[in-house]
DNA sequence: TTGTAGGCGTTATCAA
DNA sequence: TTGATAACGCCTACAA
């Protein structure tokens, strides 16, 4: 690799007259210059060094996202979403797994900030009376303050802007939906216990159920955030009848499990029961599945072009949260009720 | 951010004794030495830059993986695995999406080299006369000189180190399984038209039934490697009778499009026909498709070992390839052929 | 318009 | 065993 130095011999000019025209700065330098120092470069091949740019930089041109898993489509979406953007703004996306763990996210944002990252997302949801989060949010000033930009796309009190939607909202109208077609008793299948998102989307849902005098007919299992989650809590309330009227599930991973559990066990999807998740991934659109479309990879990008087009130094913007907007999609897992039982 | 040099003023010893107690030296230092500079750090909060270390090492921690589409589940459990093993050495991941352009993935790999990445991983299939091949060969060979690893999860030629399955096996695999249960007349729907590994399965695929004495019976339509590409296939496989005995699908995506569209149009599976995928991703498990196992996280897990345990220096390793076995997994979309037509 | 020089934070080399 | 110093490659005052 030929360095600035080389170039600038190459050319005849001194290393910052290089420096100049290389870097695209204001600075002033003659054409016949410019062209002897773009010509030395082009033969040398020189590509400048990230690294020594981000040594002399406020900061490099590394963007951090923090997810539970990637494996997960929900997380995937949010990735794609922050590393179009940062792409295109000549960033590199910085991708770790945390497993919902906080002690694992603080460890890695130690480390993006030890790398200097121009920014860092926190994508997954936070935990309930989290032990860990006093630490984490306490890391997360003084990454700030060193100037790494920090947004939560999930209500975490972080101490950073947030650029979530409201999961309350979003299980209110999905459950509304299935009271507006007439169902009485709904059930709904939780997110994984402890999880933030979890108790939003329960709140939501009883809000719902509780304004539509339904209380009595609304009922809360136990859940998770997968197929077999879903999978699951379907048998077990296929075992305990009566059967509901339509179901929510925390997401629609959970949903499709659903699914394939009443398929199994020759109950009709929508004519004896409804079934609707939340998010709006690939696979909904693919099952038909009723549900809440949640602006995931808009999330992602937004995040992310907070953070390259944030001008350098200490991050003060304070803890505003944006809420965008999500959207109901029915499609054919729901249905008027039909009959009584 | 408190550097070296304030570590060092603040135990009053100097700079390289400090960095010798905090980089874990082997250099010897007196136990009382070694105490206050680590009180020092300690009270000063200490991290230090990884920036300033990448500039003096022949490389930097962190590890770029290269994937076609983050959303797509096969390279989401790539990303996994490498980050899982990436983690755990003390590096970071970078993860750029390249969408299936070459020069898009020539681009990110001169950003990583940018960056001193200690190796690069190629996720992704390549193309069939690609005519930017051998730009990126260049370009894999010059960053291997400069100390960059690169590893290559796919039949690439790219001139490093190959961590893959044998995908043709593979296919000819599944579709023994289906020639086994005495099908004969058995469709290929294949993955995105100009793919090396489009090409590879159907090779697996031709094999296979023309050894089995079924070239006649063996056809290949078009498809693609989502939902929306398998469904498409199967409508039109319908649309055009006789409706053959069995599907062997691109990959696992594929045939779940496939059952969908069979599903709707009232068509029996197994019972009437049985369909194949390839991958093993969560779904298959889930909707019970009979598919080959790929280990796709011990690949990236593999490749990023590779990387991190490789010692400093250009690489100058052998395009090697190490061929990781694949296993059939039948589930319950495939049966013995029940009847005649 | 161009050049000189200092510093970013670390590790490694060479002396002491 | 410890210390001073030279890199690594770049940018940016400041000087000319």
């Amino acid at each position: 690799m030929s360095s600035l130095v080389d170039v600038a011999r190459e050319a005849g000019v001194a290393v910052a007259t290089a420096s100049r025209v290389l870097s695209g700065s204001a600075h002033p330098v003659s054409a016949a210059t410019r062209a002897k120092v773009l010509a030395a470069a082009e033969r040398l091949e020189y590509s400048p060094s990230a690294l020594a740019r981000a040594m002399v930089s406020p900061h490099s041109r590394l963007v951090g996202v923090l997810v539970s898993d990637i494996v997960n489509p929900y997380f995937s979406v949010i990735a794609r979403g922050v590393d179009d953007v940062a792409t295109r703004a000549g960033y590199v996306t910085m991708l770790s797994n945390v497993d919902r763990r906080t002690e694992t996210e603080l460890g890695r944002l130690r480390v993006m900030r030890d790398y200097r990252a121009a920014g860092v997302i926190f994508a997954g949801s936070g935990l309930i009376d989290d032990p860990h989060l006093p630490a984490l949010v306490k890391a997360v000033r003084q990454a700030r303050e060193q100037g790494v930009r920090a947004v939560a796309l999930a209500d975490r009190s972080l101490g950073c802007p947030t650029i979530t939607v409201d999961n309350r909202a979003a299980a209110h109208d999905v459950t509304d939906h299935l009271v507006s077609l007439g169902h009485r008793r709904i059930a709904l299948i939780e997110g994984p216990p402890g999880m933030i998102v979890t108790r939003q989307r329960r709140e939501g849902f009883l809000a719902c159920t509780a304004a539509a005098g339904l209380a009595d007919g609304a009922r809360c299992v136990p859940g998770g955030f997968d197929h077999e989650a879903g999978h699951a809590a379907a048998l077990r309330l296929i075992a305990r009848p009566p059967l509901p009227d339509a179901v929510v599930a925390a997401n629609d991973e959970a949903a499709v499990g659903v699914l394939s559990a009443l398929r199994q066990a020759g109950i009709d999807v929508p004519g004896e029961i409804s079934v609707a998740g939340i998010n709006d991934l690939g696979v909904a659109r693919h099952v038909g599945l009723t549900t809440v479309s949640l602006p995931l990879y808009e999330m992602g990008a937004m995040a992310a072009r907070r953070i390259v087009d944030s001008p350098p130094g200490p991050d003060a913007a304070p803890g505003s949260t944006t809420t965008l907007s999500h959207r109901l999609v029915a499609r054919e897992t729901t249905a008027r009720r039909a009959r009584t039982r």
